[in-house]
DNA sequence: AATATATATTGACACACATCGATGAATGAT
DNA sequence: ATCATTCATCGATGTGTGTCAATATATATT
């Protein structure tokens, strides 16, 4: 729900829990976890068409998924040549969880 | 999202995640931290008519709140007389930290 | 230049959800 | 019995969201 009446935003907060509470993006930050799978050959992360073949979903779905995770800043993203690679921000995931702890 | 498909229910760990994801049920987690406050003179948490004065928000909203908290098991709710009193589950929140810290 | 590949964007759809006013049900008080 | 209070339920409404097919964009390959 929507916490900033005037940039329509929601808090850090929100948004990462909303991200979280997805079950598809879930087991996509657990597929994240994964030590060399990805096509770029990078020793952790994936490429979103890694995630793709993982899941099934369409590529669009995969890639709306990306976009939410990324923005709420729980994975980051880095462009390389046409492979969008994704890894886990694992220190925003241990703030996540602290802030939870403190929340809860 | 559905994760059983014949029944309809998501599994506990998204039920969960999805309660706590709202910031109106955040801060009525918040506010049933509280010692007390309640109108039935208990010691912890508060009635459902004591969480409407604290959120702006009406009674049908609240009442469905914390029905979404009942049901996900992060709130115990006891009748007694007209009131209903509600008192956080501290171990359903425990394991659901624990189970984040898992799964994330 | 033409083609193939990886990803993003757009538009659409169904469905879930937060919210409210109105009403009902249960209980206590007068 | 009547009335007030506490809470639930119902129906409606607007908004958000997960999903997809179709299309666009960017980059690499031939």
């Amino acid at each position: 729900m929507i916490v900033d009446m005037k940039t329509g935003t929601k808090d850090s907060l929100t948004a990462q829990m909303g991200a979280v509470a997805d079950p598809a993006r879930r087991r996509i930050l657990a597929f994240l976890k994964e030590k060399g799978c990805c096509s770029l050959g990078r020793k952790t992360g994936l490429c979103a068409c890694d995630v793709e073949e993982r899941m099934q979903l369409s590529q669009p779905t995969i890639s709306h998924h990306m976009q939410v995770l990324t923005r709420a800043g729980l994975v980051q993203a880095e462009k390389h040549g046409r492979w969008r690679w994704y890894r886990r921000n694992e220190e925003a995931l241990r703030r996540l969880l602290n802030a939870l702890k403190d929340s809860l």
